[in-house]
DNA sequence: ACTAACTAGTAGCAAATGCAACTATCTGAC
DNA sequence: GTCAGATAGTTGCATTTGCTACTAGTTAGT
């Protein structure tokens, strides 16, 4: 009998981020935004007028990923788009104010999300579980990063590291 | 209460479910397996036979989803289905002799991961990471089954689009 | 100044995914 | 028994996503 308790890291990984684009897509579908838009509002709610490559390389998320998502959050009006000056190929991308009206709505739906992960949780696991996160995450983009980099070199040692 | 800097576990797990179905898809594509189809051969391993209610309800996948990526493993030869004697609406998948024969190449793809995710990690903090990962999961799973076992019990608010 | 290499963004395709509507089977209340 | 409701699986649709090829603007070497 499958133990549902007793798995993989992998398999509770692929677990949490359905469960979370489940539930963040539910509460925000009421302003129309869908599960691939918010990671991106809530980037630019961070830092507004990022440009569309700061965007993918701080998600590691596809350019062409962003590239529609942002056409998409431009066409219902919660970002507006400015060709640099100084680069005419980059655009940086804005908040409307209808984008900064449900900012906390929109927050508070990740903070939500993130209080019923950690439900049962001491402030100690809660951070120890950030940190270890963080650190997967870092281990997993340092080494897609570095294959990327090598791609078309042979053979990679099964030592790793 | 709004802490900006606290809203990030959302982000390191969709960057480590991005990750993740990169380096196995990239690992497994040799034997045609895609990115939806390991999750479902690696249960399948765990335990031989399941139905694919079964299935999608240990992963929490979608029954459409599962349907469609056993259809195409099928196709591949990997698995085969027996409706079952005693309720015929069901099936029951089995692994065929070709999927069996890769088993240890595709098992070994997961742990290759999770080395690389836990890389710097002491013994104690992969432990840890498991630990916590599982309780978030099931959280998650339990505050998403019970929302969904209240729908249509009281709102039901014919209002969509 | 020229041009080759690089970079930001777009377009088109295919795969994966969730949802809702549907069929077929099963279960239980009567 | 019969019929309403539940359950397993399928199908069609829309969205998301990654990849590759492409365009246009930029940078650096000569």
């Amino acid at each position: 009998m499958l133990d549902p308790n007793k798995n993989t890291i992998p398999r509770w990984v692929s677990l949490l981020y359905r469960y979370s684009q489940m539930y963040i897509g539910d509460r925000l579908k009421h302003f129309d935004i869908g599960r691939g838009q918010h990671i991106f509002l809530n980037s630019l709610y961070k830092e507004d007028g990022l440009t569309q490559e700061e965007l993918s390389s701080y998600l590691k998320i596809d350019k062409g990923t962003t590239a529609k998502a942002i056409k998409k959050l431009e066409q219902q009006g919660y970002v507006t788009r400015k060709l640099r000056d100084d680069d005419k190929r980059s655009y940086h991308v804005f908040l409307t104010a209808k984008a900064l009206e449900i900012r906390e709505d929109v927050r508070a739906v990740l903070v939500e999300w993130r209080n019923i992960l950690s439900q049962g949780f001491t402030e100690e696991e809660k951070q120890q579980a950030q940190l270890l996160l963080e650190r997967m995450g870092t281990n997993a983009a340092h080494y897609i990063d570095t294959q990327k980099d090598q791609a078309g070199v042979c053979d990679e040692s099964p030592h790793g590291r």
